[in-house]
DNA sequence: GAGTGGTCTAGACCACAGA
DNA sequence: CTGTGGTCTAGACCACTCG
């Protein structure tokens, strides 16, 4: 290998990974043993190494060693984040069925509470200060590998006592059904799509670098009344993500 | 300044930034100042000023100086890129008024060539190897900054000789107006948005560091016959746009 | 304790812009 | 020629894991 520069090792190196010369979830060689195959200093290895964990494609652990965390294809929603939501159910199940094509077990993490929603989600769900929310979240990991986090903020008062409260498992028919039978069926939303650096407790629950990016897709979804019952916030490492969307043009 | 660690500068320098104690345009202090202000190596300041680089903050050049390029608010489509291109003219327009508001300068750039498509578009217009296309190509800036990489194909077969072959300015009611009026009106759309690394020329083209990343969205505009006339790829770095959309639930 | 990655420094050297 | 940022090294030191 000839002399390299720290793009160029994280070239290579990115390549080797892709083309599976380094399989999801096997170890790099350490830092020095790479250093000695590029003719390079150890500190430029490093630099090359942060430049591919911002990427995703692997986790450097001081003390074990840098494990490969590249997912080959990526995770795209065919028809839209929103239809996935839209029926819970087999949301779920796609997103199994994309992990589970690719040779990696999914798993996932379900937590119900009441709490007080951010002011975002508070002023479109239309709610004042101190009115209190059901929250879901989820996070849907990858062979041990954090990918998706999830979270449905749906005023208290219209979750208090029901079906949402249940935190295992998946609700049969999805939330907006849910809510539909409750008597809030929805049948428009809306959908900022952002592309912003990760918060703090982003890092932490996504196990992510800290300069990795991120997508985040708010969903609000509103009833024919105009009321938003339904928000959902999901947040994924960027390069996981390929959004699909089909519409009429007037 | 206490000691600091490369991401408390960069931190630090972020915050600085987007509060308004260094204007857009303006030059940082040099490297050996910030070094000896946040008491580290000069080596470690220039490793934040990467990191800076890479969200766009800054642009560090040779020789130059080290110069702030953010754009306050953030670019954002209202309705969604789609409904931008839908009306030429009014594209224009909206980056125009959005980039004056901030108090820039908004420029333009357009070519329009023959050329052979890439194959992803080629698919996606269904032609067949060898098949041309007339392509428009805009490059939007911001006070010299640049901010949008467009390219309109279209197969050259409906574009020749039409209107479409007119470079300068915009034409009147923008593409989707003048292939209406050329018997090729369309009447929906499919958009696949992607997250992603830039390629070299993204890099030269929008000037950025390597380590940004862009938001590539590729929008094909169909007739009801289901023939696609129109593909449009749009690049930007991804911290000046947010999606926004609305759709009816079924 | 040995081996892993993470951070930082001091300094050398380079590429480039501008007076 | 001076000052700018960019790259790289060698080595020190640290935090962590695992036997």
């Amino acid at each position: 290998m000839a002399k390299a520069g720290h793009n160029d090792i994280a070239a290579q190196l990115r390549k080797e990974i892709i083309d599976g010369q380094h399989a999801t979830g096997s170890v790099l060689p350490p830092v020095p043993e790479l250093a000695a195959r590029f003719r390079a200093s150890e500190s430029l290895v490093s630099i090359a190494l942060q430049q591919l964990a911002a990427d995703g494609l692997i986790r450097p652990e001081r003390g074990r060693g840098t494990t490969v965390t590249w997912i080959p294809p990526r995770l795209h929603s065919p028809a839209r984040f929103a239809q996935a939501t839209r029926e819970g159910g087999q949301a779920k199940g796609a997103f199994d069925a994309e992990i589970k094509a690719i040779g990696l077990v999914p798993t996932h993490e379900i937590t119900v509470e009441r709490a007080a929603p951010p002011a975002e989600i508070a002023e479109l769900l239309g709610l004042a200060e101190g009115q209190d929310c059901l929250v879901r979240r989820r996070r849907l990991l990858a062979s041990g590998i954090p990918m998706v986090l999830n979270a449905t903020w749906i005023p208290w008062e219209i979750a208090e006592g029901t079906v949402l409260e249940t935190p295992e498992a998946t609700i049969v028919g999805g939330v907006k059904s849910a809510l539909s039978e409750l008597g809030f069926p929805q049948v428009a939303a809306h959908e900022r799509i952002e592309v912003r650096r990760p918060t703090e407790d982003e890092v932490d629950a996504l196990e992510i670098n800290l300069n990795r990016t991120v997508i985040d897709i708010v969903h609000a979804g509103r009833t024919a009344e105009g009321r938003v019952v339904e928000v959902t916030a999901m947040v994924t490492p960027a390069h996981y993500l390929v959004i699909e969307s089909d519409f009429p043009l007037t």
